[in-house]
DNA sequence: ATGAAAGCGCTAACAT
DNA sequence: ATGTTAGCGCTTTCAT
């Protein structure tokens, strides 16, 4: 049995790829990391998975961890880091394919760095259009600090605008990525004097924590107060009512960017950056 | 920024553990994972994790792949190795630890192997007391197929026995450890002349099914039929109504085996493998 | 075809 | 204290 350190040093290939996400326990990356790891091993690649917590600090800790030449290539969602912060990977040849949630047309036309998003703000629109369409007209976001955020706020806006709708700023709440954070501010929404019919929550995650809220001051979904949610984890169609939400099929996107990466790895990749974008669903449930 | 791969081959040391485990997308996975990689990270270790789908051909092919002195130790959950088939790794000086679902008493007091459990058969016993103590005494068991499966049914057995009940093999079904598996298997169950009126369902995926299939039959949890569950994925207070079930603190586990496994490679674990027991909570919700 | 040897980039031992 | 060197186990080149 050859010894792969060794083999490493001598080939410089590592046959290993990481993958950097912000938090395994949010439900929407389990099944991107296998989408990657589906790939990764079929072409023979270990995968080592870095947890950021979406934090700037672990995220650039992270970056200095994969210059030590351990890793031939990485898979990465960032939501602090821009493009120059992964000079230094790249410089030292190695690959890096991120997932993003807008088109940054700005960010890196030239250099080698791949790039894979959805369309968070049209998905964002989708979402919040359905809510019009239901007849909504005071819809109030729960919009989560970082990553994904600030396209999602403007999707919600901008569906709003297009449909001449005023904008009450009293409606955008902000919450953290997870249940409790949807929980408080769906809490607080209900405690207004004019509390919004339909919440968009800027994920299934806190959208769940605003359905136990709804639920815990009695009321009734849609009835009451209409949720949709973001990401299409697999609780969502597990909950009832079962959740409306826009699906981005995480296990396509963890594999279309493993496979990008591998693209590039292989010399097949053309010499400056990709600009990918994947499909997203609108997909209508019981709770709007 | 020195070369890692350089560096390991020169110390004999990777600082790089593994995490083998079936299925990052089964909710059980992801809270272990973070606890395996937050004691990992915060003692300068990298983490490759690799997913076996619970296969034993997987199995084998990853103790291969981790024969090639990638990594310093691993933390792993397998349905189908023994402790001899891990006998290359430890030779290799490579470090073992194990998650079992009962306490193994002949199997590797001699070798340097270490393995934490719960104590399953106890669990699935109070789980199934519990029903038994809420009135039920025609209780049926969705068992999976491999893993824990074999100690859950014994804990069913065991339970039903020492009450004084009859047991009927029909009563025991399997299914995949997934939703799907829960849905078909709960099916069978109502498509019987006698139903059970309670339900052990031997992880909480299965449970999610189960439940999907008694409202699908116009029945209610839990007056028409009871549902318990097993491992308290983040799902199961988000059901409704929530689920009855059996926490293991997964995060624990990730973190306690990490420990040990850190333990034996800063040589201060006692010579050969130690069985350490986890405890488990049975936590009564709405659904039973 | 088979075999010998150089060297990947480090670290630890050793010599100055 | 500082500098030099051997060698970790492979792969690949080059010589036989």
């Amino acid at each position: 049995m050859p010894n792969g350190t060794a083999r490493s040093l001598r080939t410089q290939r590592t046959s290993t790829i990481a993958a950097v996400i912000p938090d395994i326990t949010n439900p929407f990356y389990p099944a991107f990391e296998r989408g990657v790891q589906e790939v990764a091993e079929a072409r023979g690649y270990d995968l080592i998975v870095y947890n950021t917590g979406g934090i700037a600090e672990k995220e650039h800790r992270c970056v200095r961890s994969l210059q030590q030449g351990r890793v031939d290539g990485v898979v990465a969602v960032f939501f602090n880091l821009k493009a120059e912060d992964l000079l230094p990977l790249l410089r030292r040849n190695v690959a890096v394919v991120r997932l993003e949630a807008v088109k940054k047309q700005t960010d890196n036309l030239d250099l080698p760095l791949d790039n894979l998003y959805v369309d968070n703000v049209a998905a964002s629109w989708a979402a919040v259009e359905h809510l019009i369409g239901r007849g909504h007209r005071r819809i109030g976001i729960i919009a989560g600090q970082s990553g994904p955020r600030q396209a999602r706020v403007r999707g919600y806006r901008e569906a709003l605008a297009a449909h001449g709708l005023v904008l009450d700023e009293s409606l955008i709440r902000d919450g953290e990525f997870s249940e409790d954070g949807g929980y408080r501010a769906m809490e607080g929404f209900l405690g207004d004097p004019h509390p919004p019919s339909a919440v968009f929550a800027a994920d299934d995650v806190i959208a769940m924590g605003a359905l136990m809220a709804i639920r815990a001051a009695g009321l009734r979904v849609p009835e009451d107060v209409a949720v949709v949610g973001f990401d299409d984890i697999p609780m969502a169609r597990l909950v009832t009512p079962q959740l409306t939400t826009v699906a981005q099929f995480q296990e396509n996107l963890g594999v279309r960017a493993a496979e990008m990466l591998l693209e590039r790895l292989d010399g097949v990749a053309p010499e400056y950056g990709r600009y990918e974008e994947m499909p997203f669903e609108l997909i209508v449930r019981e709770s709007t």
